[in-house]
DNA sequence: GCAATAATTATTTTCGAAAATCTTTGGAAT
DNA sequence: ATTCCAAAGATTTTCGAAAATAATTATTGC
């Protein structure tokens, strides 16, 4: 793996998960430092990550970590139910006995993680399944762009999930595991339209509950998040 | 504007336009002397096309244009009526007079590329053209992501219409000013469903010709095309 | 004191060479 | 003839310094 593959997970992961901060600046002498190599493969790396639009550019001024607000989170959610629905339908549609067996995989793995709890729990862990669990959901759409369009969304998203799941403040009255399993049994029986109505029901929950959170703790928005 | 920027610009430039043909190896070497620039600039820009996936790229062994197939073309096909459909009809319920005069005005400024043979013919001017009068229609939509999504996959599938344009292959009994006018049409009417299917007919239309036209030219797909 | 301007510093951007890696070529052994 | 290995060449990747630009501080003139 070469430095500038290095250097864009490892900036992809931060950003993701706020240890970068949204709008902080990124400058290549503290980069270079943070991360132990040379500008080149730094460079290419934000370059990159200004395509996915998780750092911003302004010529000859340098990057920065992308901001957030609500607003984006709004359209990140509303594009995304659009996008995972179609995919959804469409995995169900064409998936097979090996496509419903990952789904049943992931739901397994994925609640194995949500009950650990005290030293077991780790939060990144459970990050991990949660996303390939979505996954596994679309895996049959047969569509690398909706799956490109479906990566981007989730890391757009998940930026916003990150600083509750620190806080470990979960929304009250909220059964996410049911959720997800209401989900899984839905799809497998090949169940479109109620999948599809679940999906949404799930992103609405969670973006209700994340708009509720920034609104209250943020009344500027969301710039110092994270 | 930086180097690296007008690296961008033209790589993608070329790539879209077939210049540069699909599967083509990059070598910096090359691109050195083609662009007359430096490494540094041309793999930041290799890299940010890398990200919207319009070159390849294998660790250690340099960048490629990203190659066409007919499998590509139809998935972006089908993504694209579905992203565009959406924001069709959210822009139909959002937009506002300044958007409707934005229609009319490049559906006007298409339709005089258009009518211009001969020697005052230009391709590239119709092909601008044409994507301000797609861009215009979904101008209201109020959603970045959805319009980000639209440049790509129009990226994308403009890389198999040009080839055909420069050969000045038209599709027998199409009348393609015909089907822009009754989009409009319908679009300023706010009928959403049935610019919606108009939309889906228009793209349908070209994909079918699209493949009919590689199908039977390249039987082994489109591995040389451009 | 304050605005405008010059000098300084900080930062980004670019280059050219060095290092690392891959590919090809040529030769030796089987 | 074929396979294996080493040497040579080509190419990518990375670094460190130079150039260009932006931001900051100091200075001048009023």
């Amino acid at each position: 793996m070469t430095l500038a593959e290095k250097a864009y997970d490892a900036l992809r992961h931060d950003i993701i998960r706020g240890e970068l901060a949204p709008g902080r600046p990124l400058r290549l002498s503290d980069l270079s430092e943070r991360y132990d190599m040379g500008f080149s493969p730094l460079r290419e790396a934000l370059n990159r990550l200004q395509a996915e639009r998780l750092v911003t550019a302004e010529s000859l001024r340098g990057f920065r970590v992308a901001p957030l607000s609500l607003d984006e989170l709004h359209d990140a959610v509303n594009v995304r139910i659009k996008v995972e629905c179609d995919a959804l339908r469409a995995s169900i549609e064409l998936g097979d006995d090996n496509w419903a067996a990952g789904i049943v995989s992931a739901l397994y793995a994925l609640n194995l993680q949500v009950g650990r709890t005290g030293p077991d729990a780790d939060i990144w862990a459970l990050e991990a399944r949660h996303y390939a669990f979505h996954r596994a959901l679309l895996a049959a759409c047969n569509s690398p762009w909706t799956l490109e369009f479906f990566e981007r969304l989730y890391a757009a998203t998940e930026r916003y999930r990150i600083p509750t799941l620190l806080a470990a403040t979960h929304p009250a009255g909220r059964d996410v595991q049911a959720e997800h399993s209401a989900l899984a049994e839905a799809t497998l029986a090949r169940d479109a339209d109620k999948a599809m109505a679940l999906l949404e029901g799930h992103y609405r929950k969670t973006e209700n509950y994340l708009t509720s959170v920034f609104g209250m703790d943020k009344p500027n928005g969301l710039a110092a998040a994270g």
